[in-house]
DNA sequence: TGGTCCTTTCGTACGTCGTACTAGTATGTA
DNA sequence: TACATACTAGTACGACGTACGAAAGGACCA
């Protein structure tokens, strides 16, 4: 495995790069920090706490260490957020792929999915970061890999894996819009029962206005679109339609 | 037009609410600071510098107002941003639906993609906040309605909305990725020329590796997946395969 | 006229953030 | 011993959200 810093995009000035010819310890601490260590606490720390805990001062006491000696293996905040998001894509063992592409192309979206869903914070720091760290290249070259024996020119095979990404991106999205809410409700203390009280009055008072018919009919069939039970179901229901699209398009 | 104020859901506590009583200006300042004047002046800011340029005092010296009288009017800046988001949510204008579904869907996606793209802080803040303000309230109502002649259960018809709404969704976040790198490489003064050098560069280390055959396809077929005047292209591309995906379930 | 109350405005100040600057300390080399 | 290299870290600055409380000015009543 040679070091996969070569592969970083020209614009993602990330590469602060440790000297080639000695590795010998020369600063204060017992243990010489270094950059992964310091990716790898800033990952746990969101993951446990959140993406709005991730700063460079409880980082570093995480480590118990400076501040300020963070910035000698990373150049600034936004650079850790890169490495931090290429971290978490590295994570996706490649599993190996069928050569069904439906069943390919679903199982990557499902671990894709299952990969954002466990790192919630990275949507919060996907928007204007470039998505071609390492190893995202590497699941990119795995991705179209299974256009292989497909007969599917470069730039289709390139749309049609942007879409799925994008649908899964979008969808988690949407997901973790539910969940915060939900875990915001729960924090101030309301109970399911208060909830429920408080969601029909809403719903009457939607009702009452008239503007709202439709709306209305969704509370009064009882369909609740953000149940926890059923976002497995509509993330495979959306995902069955791109791909029906693909199959559509590759025939 | 009753106060769409009342529409707001549960959770969000955005109603601080002016006096029903009086209606006079007390305050010191020649005309009287509303709620709506401080949102819009939020929004312009958010346009024209950013999302990372809305702060309170910001907005504040953009009113000639002090910066703490902003809290008379919104609770915290999180309901601001609700707020924000809500007001980008109902220039929708709501144009008339043709009575073809897919004509129809589509419409409402494309539209919605616009209105992203003119305010693109809105996919920086848009996690973790309820989808459920009283413009996207009305806009739900609006694309439900497309379904009334259709034989769709309700349910149904709710997941095809999520479906496309994700899709756009995760299709502006693509795009905007794009265009934030782009303006970032613009803005450290690299010309095209010097941006081309660095990709082949960076390719050609690729290529070396032995690991990324079929990214270097990419380059070596010339296709930028991200290129300026693809994006239409691609996002309807996309959007097509979800409205066959559509059109396979609804048939 | 003067007091008192309510609505609205806003100055000050605190704690938290990213990080520039600078001064260190430990190791290797001449 | 002297100097360079590789690291670590304290201090400090400016920007942020906002708690707190003081005030300003109209409305009302005496």
């Amino acid at each position: 495995m040679t070091d996969l810093d070569d592969f970083w995009p020209p614009s993602a000035g990330v590469t602060r790069r440790r000297p080639e010819s000695t590795r010998t310890h020369h600063g204060r601490r017992d243990k010489a920090l270094s950059r992964d260590e310091i990716v790898q606490a800033a990952v746990a720390l969101a993951d446990s706490e959140g993406g709005g805990a991730v700063n460079m001062r409880r980082i570093a006491k995480e480590l118990d260490v400076g501040a300020m000696s963070l910035y000698w293996h990373v150049a600034d905040k936004e650079r850790l957020l890169d490495l931090m998001l290429d971290l978490a894509e590295g994570e996706n063992g490649a599993a190996e792929l069928s050569g069904d592409w439906r069943e390919d192309l679903g199982q990557i979206a499902r671990q894709r999915r299952r990969m954002l869903l466990r790192h919630p914070w990275i949507v919060d720091f996907m928007s204007g970061r470039p998505p071609f760290g390492p190893n995202a290249l590497l699941e990119i070259e795995r991705s179209l890999s299974v256009f292989d024996h497909l007969d599917v020119d470069t730039r289709t095979a390139l749309y049609i894996l942007t879409t799925i990404d994008t649908y899964v991106t979008g969808s988690v999205l949407h997901e973790l819009r539910e969940l915060r809410v939900e875990h915001a409700q729960f924090r101030e203390g309301l109970t399911a029962t208060e909830i429920a009280g408080d969601v029909q009055v809403w719903k009457e008072r939607l009702d009452r206005s008239g503007r709202f018919a439709r709306v209305v009919r969704v509370f009064d069939e009882g369909i609740d679109p953000d149940a926890a039970e059923t976002r497995d179901e509509r993330f495979d229901f959306g995902l069955d339609c791109v791909l029906d699209g693909v199959g559509a398009l590759l025939s």
